[in-house]
DNA sequence: GTCTATATTCGGATAGAC
DNA sequence: GTCTATCCGAATATAGAC
């Protein structure tokens, strides 16, 4: 049994940061080998299914972090703290998963449950938090998703070139804005 | 000189309609090719800088629509139904632009001017019917921020196959509940 | 575990005949 | 204008030596 390694850590952590810059598609796993200083050869090593194989081990290395954005927004005793926890905490820490949206449509069954996973744990989060604040489901449901809406789209307009440098507008102020017209 | 042809309509048409359903990157020449009933060859008799130009040729035929949901934004009498009318006409008139978003960091300079060139006339539309009710400009602009990332997010969360069939929210509805927040 | 070398497929693009 | 034929490069993936 071979020695515990971290090179298959590194792999991922480097596949991770290359997707979060180019997207899925757009980066080789000669750009991976490359960058982590090892073959392609020794990718499929340690990912025997090649490149589907690493966009799920990515998935599940990002998934605490998804979680932990949940968690904090689940601690909220308003609905507006929720909002307003949500903007800081969806910015932070997911600003590297742009990627994923686009992509979905071209993945592989077992790829697409991976990052379909990460999706609907933010979903529930939403729904779990806002139904704390408002009775009416079906109005509870519709909350999150403009919640849903408004961190894709931002993460869209400004987390890369879009936008980039035209405003620096956060998606924190931005969910005070929403706040703000609700007062 | 040639007679007026239809067949790079026809391209350009074909091309809109792959684009939308799969993506920029994703979309070969061969595909588009096979799909008009050509050969490759003959797409680059009608678009010599390829599938560069192709991209230009596509937008600048979509700017009318895009153009038409502002226009039509800018009658609103009020800032609620500036919302509504954005809900129905972004989603009804815009669902096939999904794409551009994720691509646009991969683009040469003049793809990525035609695209920057729609979502600019969004951008400034928005701002436009916003600043006529809300009289402070920055709390303006930033609510035309947030229109723009519902917008956005919508059609990457709904558009496609994310949580396609999960629910059957409108955009519309989305709106109309950021309406219901504000009353 | 990692390498060299290579198979295979696909995408963008072009030359030249018709 | 459109075709056939082909080139070139890049990407995924694998075989087999070390």
């Amino acid at each position: 049994m071979p020695k515990r390694t971290n090179r298959r850590d590194l792999i991922v952590q480097t596949a991770t940061e290359l997707f979060g810059k180019n997207g899925y598609q757009a980066t080789s796993t000669r750009q991976i080998a490359e960058a982590v200083g090892c073959t392609e050869a020794a990718l499929y090593y340690h990912f025997k299914e090649g490149k589907q194989a690493l966009l799920c081990a990515v998935m599940a290395a990002r998934m605490p972090e998804v979680q932990a954005v949940m968690d904090r927004c689940a601690q909220a005793t308003s609905l507006k703290e929720a909002l307003q926890l949500f903007g800081k905490r969806f910015e932070e820490r997911t600003s590297g998963m742009r990627w994923l949206m686009m992509e979905l449509s071209h993945l592989g069954d077992e790829e697409r449950a991976a990052v379909l996973e990460a999706f609907s744990a933010i979903r529930n989060g939403l729904v779990t938090v806002v139904r704390r604040f408002v009775p009416d489901e079906t109005q509870a449901d519709r909350i999150a998703w403009l919640m849903f809406c408004i961190g894709v789209g931002y993460q869209q307009l400004f987390a890369e070139t879009v936008f980039q440098g035209q405003t620096d507008l956060s998606m924190q102020e931005l969910m005070a804005t929403l706040v703000g017209l609700m007062a």
